[in-house]
DNA sequence: TACTAAACCAAACGCCTGTTAGCAAATTTG
DNA sequence: CAAATTTGCTAACAGGCGTTTGGTTTAGTA
């Protein structure tokens, strides 16, 4: 692993515990036994490390999911698929996943943008799988939107409490959410 | 509205969208019209102003909660009065919401601890629920931790994207989540 | 061994931070 | 009206911030 990609680590890990604005250069370079400004040589400014975590990230996040887009299996089925697959990526990095989640507000244009247009199409691919399982009659449910907002909020504070440790595989937990989802407490 | 509660006001929105750290004073007094020593002639620092909105937010959250913490109904029935009182703290007031849920790790000891507590005992109260309807073989489900963590996930994103102006009152909003975790997508 | 390139340090830069002190209006109270 | 209290301003403080600069050490290569 290169110098960048550990200072990249590091600072994602200290960017989680304690957010980006309250994380200072000096933080790092001593989680990393340097000095501050010796950070300059392999990293361009702070924000950039930043950048690199968030889109990093997404990228993994629209890899997961392609895999699962074409695929030709019912709606409900290929929303199961889609929730382990979203899973799987929280659960890989959970220090980037949190960054990911809550610091992306520190980006300044045109990333904020950029970032903010990704999310969204993200979003609207999983409104569309719920549109056609609304269709199907497989789903109740009449409003996509806010099914899919609970959907990502429910999986989204998953890095909070997730321990590579504990006792669920990320497998596990993609399974159990979406039965919950799916199937609500009463018909788990 | 005394200038002091204004003031609180103010800064709660500023922490919502910018973040704790990244408010300064000079912010949140040029929003009011005042130069910045000029707080200090009301607050007694930028923590105290966030340890009032985290504590008050705290006691709506308990105080909405035992209202139906001993009303002697089934256990789903009291899950669905427990999201819903969740609910109308929550949406009352979004941006105080917002700090209570994201900015509270910037508290400093001993508010930090204080706080860790009270939120416990608010999730041991709601898996006391989950636990009575297992037992009592309404939920189908056996792991009561996971199913708290889930359902306050779920609740604890609605600041996000909630307006009061919106076609769905907080009631809806409610009655909509209690459909969809204890029925499912499917049976909704 | 001699040369190169990467990694790092020490010191400083200009600016921003929360907070304080002393004083002056303005407002409220008796 | 007079006293007291609230509210605010100006100016400054001590320290922290991200970043730059110029020079030094370290590691790799021929």
């Amino acid at each position: 692993m290169s110098r960048k990609e550990q200072i990249d680590q590091v600072a994602t890990s200290l960017f989680k515990s304690r957010g980006f604005a309250a994380t200072t250069m000096r933080d790092l370079a001593l989680e990393l036994g340097i000095e501050a400004g010796s950070l300059y040589s392999h990293i361009k400014s702070k924000e950039d490390i930043l950048q690199r975590v968030c889109f990093k990230m997404a990228d993994e996040f629209n890899a997961a999911f392609d895999e699962v887009k074409n695929q030709d299996v019912p709606p409900s089925e290929k929303l199961r698929l889609a929730i382990a697959a979203h899973v799987r990526v929280l659960t890989k990095n959970p220090p980037a996943a949190g960054v990911f989640l809550n610091e992306w507000r520190h980006l300044s244009e045109p990333s904020l943008g950029k970032f903010h247009e990704m999310r969204f199409q993200y979003e609207e691919s999983l409104r569309d799988i719920v549109r056609a399982g609304i269709a199907t009659g497989e789903f109740k449910v009449t409003d996509e939107k806010f099914v899919v907002l609970t959907l990502l909020s429910s999986l989204n504070w998953l890095h909070m409490w997730y321990k590579p440790e504990g006792k669920m595989s990320p497998d596990d937990i993609a399974e159990f959410l979406s039965n919950l989802l799916l199937n609500g407490l009463k018909n788990f």
